[in-house]
DNA sequence: TTGTAGGCGTTATCAC
DNA sequence: GTGATAACGCCTACAA
């Protein structure tokens, strides 16, 4: 691990000299770039890119808060964000946070090390990050909003995606639904379920909501709701109630239809058969790349479709 | 975001002394360092740590590469791992890769960037990695060695693991048994497989090895091989062959058995009535945190055990 | 075409 | 106790 000094004196020229060969600037000639490039890589020099954000005051590193909450579908949004980053030269680091109070040492780590950005995913809405934190860092939250100076929210139309749970349930002939989601208060939770419950009244469906996934419960209220099917929060949950239920001898779809959101990739591998909503990974990641290029054009807001696995 | 220089002059002293008030060193009065801690409490004074490693020469980061497939496993692996280099200082960030040439890029990045090591999850056995990333940083494997300079790999007895199972199996009574597997050629897979049809072979069990997912082979085989039993390589792998088995109206565990390796905490929302043998993920942490620490202490190998789910 | 000097935000080592 | 000063590895501007 050489320095650019250290080059420079191995080629013996001036520390500015390699500067214009490494980075293909004018002002030297062909022969002396090719001698320093060739020295440099036989001595497999790198440069330091600390050094470099350090003199630049600008960084190229996007870091992601996200919680540790082990979660599929995390890992398959921040893959499709890393993907879009990288395309136009950013670095994409995740470090995963136990709690609220771990959250914001990362995030105070990152802005401390001047990263260009933080994207975050927290447990809760409104959790407030402090200004100071914000300063001088972009503060992307997704999944739930932030409070706080220079934050935005990036996330699909979570309202629609209810609806349109609701309005699909309707053509399909279901009456009794249950909606089975969380108790916590983030964003997407609270929006899909107000979007469903609103369009099911609006559809004259019958709706019972469930807060948490007990199996008891669940199949006590399948049973008094004569439910023919239930719209589940996300993948995860849809697959947990599945499982739920064809332990107890009952036919999906046959008996009762089961509809989640999410359809990432590897959610593919285990329910191929769970009919789903697609969430728009991939606009998200392009959303959060086009607002750290700079690029002012809001991204039209993605169509929601639903993906039937099993006819 | 001021500087130590910035806040020296707010403070109206040198940047010398600021640094003896901020590092609680002696040679200063009460007074000043006081004076200086509460001036700097109120412009949000934080020292960025990429200046600090710059001149100190040693960064207190360590970044993991993993790959982007997917998995729970990894995620509970890496909270692990992190609470472990969390509680003696240092940072952990994951950066995910979607082939070989992005792993060494990845790693290049790290390694100019002079973090203190790399974690990597290889996605096949013995990938080499140039000396050159590896000259100022440790390379740390798991689930698969990598070769080059400065690497080690931190895996707990896998043939032990197989072996465990096989004696397991036999333990319950079962004689015809099926091993699902990957082909990927990493060494937790092949070591796994090794000390299970070894140790099977020498208690007289009959095994038949399955190395992809595929429904209908694997219902066949069930078939032509009369199994009573089958040891996938994983718990996601256990998964997915439940659900396979399970939609054929076969019962688990009544008329066949199904055991994997993982059991981490994830699983338990899906995998509650899998029984599985407890891949040692805390031990990893540890050995990991005491490798980067610097402790010589080899940490013993755990003790594998079958954590059984259903009675 | 090339070399020199200054500075980014720290820490460390001298003096005073 | 406190304040200069040099250094880390790099980039930019200006001088030769």
């Amino acid at each position: 691990m050489i320095s650019s000094l250290e080059l420079a004196k191995l080629c013996k020229v001036s520390q500015g000299t390699v500067d214009r060969a490494l980075h293909n600037r004018k002002g030297i000639s062909k022969k002396t770039r090719e001698k320093i490039l060739e020295i440099a890589k036989t001595h497999g020099y790198a440069p330091n890119p600390a050094a470099r954000e350090l003199i630049t005051g600008k960084s190229s590193i996007v870091g992601a808060a996200i919680p540790q909450m082990n979660s599929i579908f995390f890992m398959d949004l921040f893959t499709e964000i890393k993907e879009h980053l990288r395309a136009i030269g950013y670095r994409f680091v995740l470090a995963p946070f136990a709690d609220e109070a771990e959250l914001l040492e990362i995030l105070a780590d990152f802005s401390a090390r001047r990263y260009c950005a933080a994207v975050v995913v927290p447990t809760q809405d409104n959790m407030s990050i402090p200004d100071q934190l914000a300063a001088n860092m972009k503060i992307l939250s997704v999944i739930a909003p932030v409070q706080g100076k220079n934050s935005q929210f990036i996330t699909p139309d979570e309202v629609a995606t209810g609806s349109l749970a609701a309005e699909f349930m309707a053509k399909q002939g279901h009456h009794n639904i249950i909606h089975l989601t969380y108790t916590r208060n983030s964003h997407a939770i609270l929006a899909r379920t107000k979007g469903f419950t609103d369009k099911a009244a609006e559809l004259k469906l019958h709706v019972s909501v469930l807060k948490e996934l007990d199996a008891e419960k669940l199949l006590s209220l399948i049973k008094q709701h004569k439910a023919s099917a239930i719209f589940c929060h996300n993948d995860w949950l849809a697959l947990e109630t599945l499982r739920i239920i064809e332990r107890e001898g009952i036919k999906v779809p046959d008996e009762i239809s089961i509809l989640g959101v999410d359809n990432s990739p590897t959610f593919n591998s285990l329910n191929s058969d769970i009919t789903t909503i697609q969430y728009p990974h991939q606009w998200v990641g392009k959303q959060i790349a086009a607002i750290i290029n700079g690029k002012k054009t809001a991204l039209k807001t993605p169509i929601l479709k639903v993906i039937k696995k099993r006819s």
